[in-house]
DNA sequence: TCTTTTTATGAAATCGATTACATTTTATGT
DNA sequence: ACATAAAATGTAATCGATTTCATAAAAAGA
């Protein structure tokens, strides 16, 4: 790999010339820029972003930490971000942290480090005096989940309504009796689509009954497939389901069709996200679909205004419900 | 972020004493020692990855480039590297390439920078020259996919003789008419199973027709899907599916339920990978495992080894025919 | 106590780029 | 043609760490 150095003597300029070739400076000669681009091509030259972070604190690289990547949610996030983010002139680096402190932690003093320009931070689970360290002296924003009483930015749907539009509907077909197959409350989403399972079920005078209510730890199909399994065990059976994931949803459709019982007839089912996976099963699922794409795009363009140095808004996205033959 | 300049400072030192604190040096008195790691801590000091690396080229960071997150086929195997790796003191970031040269290229030089040690690549669509190139200067190795020509390291397996023994699976249970629904020829993998499926179909004496082979480009859902539907419109319709992958597989499954065949008494199909969902399936996908979490730790490895300077071997690893209620 | 050897530490160069400032070259006006 | 302004380029400092080489301090030997 050549060197900027290598490239001055080849062209017979000065580094500094070619460092201004290379960063499209106001004065260089056409003639000289020529000689230099000339050069720079037979050398096959690329600058170094190691030198060039040094000096600059710039990397033009973006963090994107997700507890996960087998989350068929997070996909779709993602292609968003990346879209967006090369159309700037960023690029993305994917980081799965587990919801592990120790990963996060490294993922984080790439940024100090300056060896990311900013986190888009997905994962729930940090530890939060160390997320207001890093907030404050380096562009951070959140995608999907965030921090209540938090000062980052954030770009998120209204989860409880979306939960609360959910079990309405199921209520409303006739289903009185609603069961919840919730995810670890840890995440901030889990806690906001209880209560809105909590205020429909309210709302039509119907009692919340913990022997309907699960939740899970991991967010596989297995996961559903087994508070589905104990959820059938119960003397007095739901009739409807919502579960906060659509993975959840389809291992409890799994589990129901497996016993015999009909969908939508004997037991509704609803999920959330609109996975692909979820327009597969049989029946196909009834979801909330939330704007993932451009959840990634919205994400991407505040990191980058931050970066930039101005200042970025929080969002609250549009959600919307799929009525499919689960329901 | 406090430098080195800071904490030997407060140390009263020189930098150069810090600095071999921090890389366990031998010459270092203790009470030195002490008074360095407690500036260090009152100070929250993190070395610069940036400084680091310009002067020693070693940043304990590896690239895995893959072709797009949303195949689940790729997470078993991300598991497994992650694990390897961060047991052996790396961490890993995903590099999402989309098939496109430009956005490889930039990850290809992130490790000529230095600012990665080293790449594990799993995209097919490489330029070969550049790939070359790169191997040539820098620690690469190939997972799944690999260049059949070429010098570098790889882990993978067998796709000839698993496509052929799925396929010969599907005519021991009375199969006669097996159709093909592959992925793009650019894949070496689709290549090799196509080879197994015609292996299998000349040993058992049945003809090898255009008409039911059907390659898609997207791996999708409903790429599988269109691919079945078109299966379907045939004369002659076929009676058994190999699809090179679940997802493909899965598409099939849901159009021909959705038409009102049977599977698999009408027609009987099979899968490629054994990804999650493939058991989640009504009925059940009969499938081949491959070692994916095997696979990842595998390509680690194999990948620290030659960034230690040490020669690495290629490896094929073993499958497994999973046979479940699709076939 | 005075060398001599060993050990501990510091000063300064280095990695590859950028940029403020200095200097040279070119353009403009009279 | 000459003075002056503007443009182009070079010089050298800088970023944060590591490391070679030189030097100071401590230990060992006489």
């Amino acid at each position: 790999m050549a060197t900027i150095q290598e490239v001055a003597k080849k062209a017979g300029v000065s580094a500094a010339t070619v460092s201004r070739v290379l960063n499209n400076r106001n004065s260089v000669k056409e003639k000289t820029r020529m000689r230099v681009d000339q050069a720079i091509r037979e050398l096959n030259y690329e600058p170094s972003v190691l030198g060039r972070n040094l000096r600059n604190s710039e990397s033009r690289l973006l963090l994107v930490l997700i507890p996960s990547i087998s989350n068929p949610f997070y996909t779709e996030i993602i292609n968003g971000i990346e879209d967006t983010a090369i159309g700037k002139g960023y690029n993305i680096l994917l980081c799965e942290t587990d919801s592990n402190p120790k990963r996060e932690a490294i993922y984080f003093n790439m940024v100090r480090n300056r060896l990311a320009d900013g986190i888009i931070l997905m994962d729930p689970t940090v530890n939060r005096k160390n997320l207001h360290d890093l907030a404050c002296k380096h562009p951070i924003i959140q995608c999907s989940e965030f921090d209540e009483n938090g000062t980052i930015s954030y770009v998120t749907i209204d989860n409880e309504l979306a939960a609360y539009q959910a079990v309405k509907h199921l209520i409303k077909i006739g289903k009185k009796k609603v069961a919840l197959i919730n995810s670890d409350e840890k995440f901030l989403y889990a806690r906001e689509r209880r209560s809105g399972y909590e205020k429909a079920m309210k709302e039509f005078g119907l009692p919340i009954e913990s022997k309907w209510i699960r939740s899970v730890e991991q967010l596989g199909f297995e996961s559903g497939q087994q508070a589905m399994r104990s959820l059938l065990n119960e003397a007095d059976m739901p009739n409807a389901v919502f579960a906060v994931s659509d993975v959840l949803a389809i291992g409890a459709l799994k589990e129901i069709n497996s016993i015999g019982l009909k969908v939508p007839e004997d037991i509704a089912i609803i999920g959330f996200d609109k996975i692909s996976f979820s327009n597969m099963t049989h029946p196909t699922l009834t979801t909330i679909a939330q704007p993932m794409y451009k959840m990634g795009c919205i994400s991407a363009t505040m990191i980058i205004d931050k970066i930039r140095g101005n200042d970025v808004e929080s969002l609250i996205l549009d959600h919307e419900l799929i009525i499919r033959e689960s329901t």
